[in-house]
DNA sequence: TCATTAACTGAGG
DNA sequence: CCTCAGTTAATGA
């Protein structure tokens, strides 16, 4: 795969990972077909039996599924440098769908190699292996914040997550970041109605704590947000060491 | 299309 | 009673 593409993965998986320079090559000579996304396109669907995972090389997108009566629950978001299906890998069939949020370039890894590399590079198995399990502990998380979070609570944690895992990747200035969800989503990840995501937003706007603005949150005081979120970022894993 | 706000309603503490 | 949150509807950017 290109070098930049080979870099963003490197990049992400070094936030929890600990790869050698073999392992780096194992993963610059993994085969890669690139195709761009437009917003809110399906990239697998529950059902599906994907041959291929899907490298986020630029943009958003997010894991959801959808109940009987069409009401959408977004289960996790996904930053660039991540391989949002990786577990279809191992679980032949999608239980849920990826759907992007943004435009974005897709990296698709064909399985075999994917196989071969983990076969090979046992630090790579590894990483992989680490990255799920943390995606397994964000979704822990989100339990936790959607059960027992009052809403405030919940979206300032939701945003604190988002902004700790780009800040590694080096994606945040400053107190302003990428947030690329409308109302209705940030609802839909919260399990609120966007009316409702709507008056948390004000709510903590109007206490000073943040400004969401198309798809932009800038941190108005630091040291409310942080209250606000009840945020303890262990559940990241985000020291390759510890 | 997305965001905002008001008015009303009901659940539940 | 008070707070939270869904529904409906109207309106603004």
């Amino acid at each position: 795969m290109p070098d930049v593409i080979a870099d963003t993965l490197i990049k992400r998986l070094r936030t929890t990972a600990t790869l050698n320079e073999d392992d780096i090559q194992a993963i610059q000579s993994l085969p890669v077909v690139v195709r761009q996304y437009r917003p809110e396109q399906a990239i697998v669907r529950e059902g599906d039996r994907p041959s291929e995972c899907c490298l986020l090389v630029e943009g958003f997108c997010i894991r959801a599924k959808t109940t009987s009566d069409g009401r959408r629950q977004i289960v996790s978001i996904h930053i660039e440098g991540e391989i949002p299906d990786l577990q279809s890998l191992h679980l032949h069939v999608m239980d849920h769908d990826l759907i992007t949020l943004t435009e974005c370039t897709l990296g698709f890894i064909n399985h075999g190699a994917l196989r071969d590399i983990t076969r090979r590079s046992p630090n790579v198995a590894a990483a992989f292996w680490r990255d799920t399990l943390v995606d397994a502990a964000i979704f822990r998380e989100w339990i936790v914040n959607i059960g027992q979070r009052a809403g405030t609570t919940r979206l300032a944690h939701i945003v604190m997550e988002l902004r700790e895992r780009l800040r590694v990747i080096g994606k945040v200035e400053g107190s302003s970041f990428v947030v690329p969800l409308t109302q209705e989503q940030l609802g839909e990840a919260m399990g609120v109605t966007s009316i409702h995501a709507n008056r948390i937003l004000k709510q903590l706007q109007n206490a000073g704590v943040l400004k969401f603005q198309r798809g932009r949150v800038t941190i108005l005081d630091e040291a409310k947000f942080r209250d606000a979120a009840d945020f303890e970022r262990l559940y990241l894993h985000l020291d390759p060491a510890v």
